[in-house]
DNA sequence: CGGAATCCTTGGAGATACTG
DNA sequence: CAGTATCTCCAAGGATTCCG
């Protein structure tokens, strides 16, 4: 942990970036989908910032991109294997989240009993 | 995946900023460790990012902070038990990143066979 | 010792416009 | 359609100083 550089803290702060994780969710529930859709189903994101994400992810392996060079051209995008393993760590995350939610909201019930009504 | 707030994404953001992993990774290792014990062990980090860092953990439940009302005061901080199950889901994404990296390594051989020499 | 307050700097996000 | 180029802007990081 000293001088060693991590490979996990790399990848890490990909993933940590601003709608990296958004895109992985929309590329796990739609397979193979193109720029503009993928930019209509993530509000607010920008193009020019779409457009980087999706460059960093594929340099990390994490999701593939066909060219198809048609008039006018169409590009896809797609998880990877690699990825897709990775969706189950992320699935894992979701659940260590709401697990411990759960216990906040119990926490919370115990010491103001009356919000739970309102 | 719409209008849903995603926990995931939000406790991704806290973890994913500089530092925060290597504050859990050194927690891990030592546990109980005072604010300028952890400084040293992470090189190039200033007080103020730690500190930001800290209490933004804390909130999360995270980490313990103790105080011991000494002089010169001592505050200690520690994994929570939440923190220590993060660390498993941690460990599995290490050990993806490792198996993905020696599949690079093969490829990577395979294309320039030349490089394993030099 | 363990920070908080202050100021400074920079990188990244976002808007806009343009192009193969 | 799928980006790139350019610009602006702000938040986060970092250095320094000070304090209970």
């Amino acid at each position: 942990m000293k001088g060693e550089k991590c490979e996990v803290v790399d990848i890490w702060q990909i993933l940590g970036k601003r709608w990296s994780l958004h895109i992985l969710k929309n590329l796990s529930t739609n397979e193979n989908i193109r720029f503009n859709e993928l930019k209509r189903l993530i509000p607010d994101i920008s193009s020019t910032v779409l457009s980087q994400r999706l460059l960093e992810l594929e340099r990390e392996g994490l999701i593939t991109k066909k060219i198809y060079s048609e008039i006018p051209i169409r590009v896809e995008y797609g998880l990877t294997l690699r990825s897709k393993e990775l969706e189950t760590i992320l699935q894992q995350l979701s659940n260590w989240i709401a697990k411990w939610n759960a216990h906040e909201k119990k926490k919370e019930a115990k010491a103001f009993p009356q919000m739970s009504k309102s």
